[in-house]
DNA sequence: TTATTAAATCGAACCGGTTCGATAAAGTCT
DNA sequence: AGACTTTATCGAACCGGTTCGATTTAATAA
């Protein structure tokens, strides 16, 4: 590999100018400008990234941390970043913390170790230890779909409240009372404020909720399908099942498949994010869908902000929250 | 942050000294090493990984490099890959290239200026000019997925032919004689490998195959929604349809739902690599997995083994064939 | 023409480690 | 005790860039 002193040695200019040249080409006269631009090309010469980023003190790259990379809601987000990156020069580096705070921890010291310009944080811790870990780095952070209380940074996500909402008000709507809701993580804000959404809406309705119609699916797979067995089982059975997440809401399904059940005859069910394969899933779900281009797009541009732009470290964090979408299936009947 | 040359400074010993008490303990003496120790604990000293990576001129970092992080079938590998190298203190970079072969090029490339330890390379392309440029590379390299004719390192998949045959074998025994094959793009070992051993059982079952039901899909949904389309309004119909991978086959469940096709009742439906969601999803497909945790694990070690091991950099590459797994839906049924 | 200022270029230190040959100290052999 | 190893430590060069104050050169003003 060339370096920069073979192009300074071939150009007959000291390797400071070289490097000016490259950072500052205005700053450089024509003639030698020229000149390095031919040594550059003949030795073929590229920067090394590793030691730009050490004598900066800053790299190139942009720190990408969430539970779960193979996620289609993270995976869109991805994406987005890493376009958006690549046309400012900027590289993405993806890591999956598996959902473990301590992972996530681990792998953010990396990445700051790494010297990154900037981090795109999907949060998954929320106690004081996690917060002040958090508040310790240096460095450009825009945090994106769990909002934590006592992160200061910029936060882009959806209205999860109103995601909760909008799904609860159409199951009232077609006739439905007996609505069960499985929740998640109560430490985690989409949970609370998707259920927070249903609570609520079912309130403004005058209708009840059967306490034993809210059992905890903890987002995930297992704990979902154990939340929609419980619910399953009772002897007053919900007309309709609310899942807070596509995880808990599909093991929903499975759950009803396996016993019998079929749906939307037997019971109805609605669920908030989208999963891969929905179109082929009988029947199609009604949900609700979260803009992940979009918030992609701000996450992206947010956070090349604050990089680029020497007074962008600075600004107050700002939070930015969309709206989420209704997608309506026929996973629901009227009675 | 604290470096070597505070330590140094604080412990009385020279810096090549403190740098050679963490590299190889064994050569220092006891009363040195704890005052090292006690100087390291003292100012808080963690090494700057990109200073140690300039230096030795290899990083810590092991690029995964894929089509597209999303697929499960990639998920667990990966997550099979970065539990693997985390124990080793090494630390995973996700790339997604999209399927695109100069983009997965340049991230590569970008990857190799991070100076890498290695690389874990599902390869998209397969002209001269790729094999050169994989050539050149001067990294460990475990290759996987696909098997590229005239790469020379190390390979890790599954047996295709033989999941292509087993499906066909399935079919036939059912009694379907009108079998059509949604293929892969030509220049891809899977989609052929697969494809060949669906035309070797038809032959040796003594059937011949319709040209008219061998269509392309690409592996993409919207290719493999079209070819499906092409199947369907076909006069004569077949009675099965082979996907040869996930996205092509549940396209055309897509595809059948939506002209009103029953699944298994009117037309069959078999593919090979899992998704998700599939237990959800109706009929549930049968269909041939991978041994997508045992891949991972055996790329994890290859490739750990020939960054550790001095002389694990020339063994000759060597080639990983596991045998693919039956698992029964109920998407085919008897005629 | 000379003093003053601006533009172009350079040298050296620096980022924070590693590596290797040289030197010093300790141990072994005859 | 002297010669020869082995072990422990050190200094300096190096990895490949950046940065900034100093110096040289060119342009402008008086």
């Amino acid at each position: 590999m060339a370096t920069i002193r073979d192009v300074a040695k071939l150009a007959d200019v000291s390797v400071s100018t070289v490097s000016l040249a490259l950072s500052n080409p205005a700053r450089v006269s024509q003639k030698t400008l020229e000149k390095i631009r031919q040594a550059i090309a003949a030795v073929g010469f590229v920067a090394d990234p590793l030691a730009q980023s050490l004598a900066r003190g800053r790299s190139r790259m942009i720190g990408f941390v969430v539970g779960n990379v193979g996620n289609p809601f993270f995976g869109d987000i991805r994406r987005e970043l890493e376009n958006y990156a690549l046309d400012h020069q900027h590289f993405v580096v993806v890591t999956d913390s598996s959902g473990k705070t301590d992972r996530e921890r681990a792998l953010v010291e990396h990445l700051i170790g790494l010297k990154t310009a900037g981090l795109a944080l999907a949060p998954s811790g929320y106690d004081q230890d996690y917060l002040d870990f958090i508040a310790g780095l240096n460095v450009p952070i825009v945090c994106f779909d769990q909002k934590v209380a006592g992160i200061e940074r910029d936060f882009v996500g959806s209205d999860n409240y109103l995601a909760g909402a909008m799904l609860t008000e159409h199951l009232l709507q077609l006739g439905h009372r007996r609505i069960a809701f499985i929740t998640g993580p109560s430490h985690m804000h989409t949970a609370t404020e998707r259920y927070r959404g249903f609570a609520d809406t079912m309130a403004n309705a005058g209708v009840e909720v059967n306490p034993n119609f809210v059992v905890d699916g903890q987002f995930t797979r297992a704990a979902g399908y154990e939340a929609a067995m419980r619910l399953l089982i009772q002897p007053e059975r919900p007309t309709a099942i609310l899942g807070a997440n596509n995880a808990v809401a599909l093991s929903a399904l499975q759950a009803m498949q396996e016993l019998g059940f079929r749906c939307p005859e037997d019971i109805s069910l609605a669920m908030i994010d989208n999963v891969q394969w929905s179109s082929v899933i009988t029947p199609r779900i009604t949900m609700v869908v979260q803009d992940t281009l979009a918030l992609g797009g701000i996450i992206a541009r947010r956070l090349m902000h604050r990089i680029t732009n020497p007074q962008g470290a600075v600004e107050p964090p700002q939070d930015f929250v969309l709206t989420p979408k209704f997608v309506p299936g026929n996973s629901c009947r009227r009675i």
